[in-house]
DNA sequence: GCTTGACTTGGAGCGCACTCCAAGTCGGAC
DNA sequence: GTCCGACTTGGAGTGCGCTCCAAGTCAAGC
């Protein structure tokens, strides 16, 4: 089992140690990370994968207070899983309208962006 | 040619008329809305299309100071279309990239899913 | 003429998610 | 033993994009 220093896994996560710390501060990991005997943090593999989960609720666009919601709801350990479903899918829900709405921005931007390329270069 | 209100154009735009006086205001308007005698605004359908261009970049995640540098180009008139162009393709790129990695996200976050699914109402 | 309601303004305030600061501690290299 | 660099903390600060407030104006209805 490795267990990493706090820069160490900032690299490893692409997060930044504040934002490591800010986590933990704001109830979005599991437990508090294990420390060494100097007071440092130690992050095991355990700990980055759920920071890897946690990173792609976020990336998706869940706020932090239902990264915390979820986070509470593994914590409290076997018997919510219906309710971890549930929010699990209302949040896919919510990605996915929000990926069908971009979706259709981008094509009529696309089509913005067409009209210029013929005025800059017109088609032959 | 119609003119509305800001209630009306905020109802239509679908943004509030706090952010419409919010977006004249920091220039992502291509000129200052028309005035009523009262000295209320009118929106002219230009402005609605113009409006609606913006919420598109808006909502691909265009920051506003980008915004604000695509109206002022347009503003500028003809001859710097490449410059539009370059702006565009560049946030093209990015909106792409963000939905790339927004989709492999939530593919992940559909194997957590089926997981519980499996949990909760387990397959025959 | 008074009330009502929709608007006007400059400027302050807010929520989110970090991001940074100051002051301190620790372990190891020299 | 002292220097360095990586870490620690509580709490303050930042940037973004709105969002709201207070005080005022205007036109229409009664």
């Amino acid at each position: 089992m490795t267990s990493l220093s706090i820069a160490e896994a900032a690299e490893r996560t692409g997060l930044t140690a504040h934002t490591l710390r800010y986590y933990e501060r704001d109830g979005l990991l599991l437990h508090s990370v294990d420390r060494a005997p100097s007071g440092h943090r130690r992050y095991t593999d355990e700990d980055l994968r759920w920071i890897q989960m946690v990173t792609r609720l976020r990336a998706t666009g869940m706020p932090i207070r239902d990264v915390r919601r979820y986070a509470a709801l593994v914590r409290e350990g076997d018997g919510n899983e219906a309710e971890r479903l549930a929010l699990l899918l209302a949040h896919r829900e919510v990605v996915e309208r929000q990926l069908a709405e971009v979706t259709g921005h981008l094509r009529a931007i696309d089509h913005k962006i067409a009209l210029y390329e013929n005025k800059v270069a017109p088609a032959p």
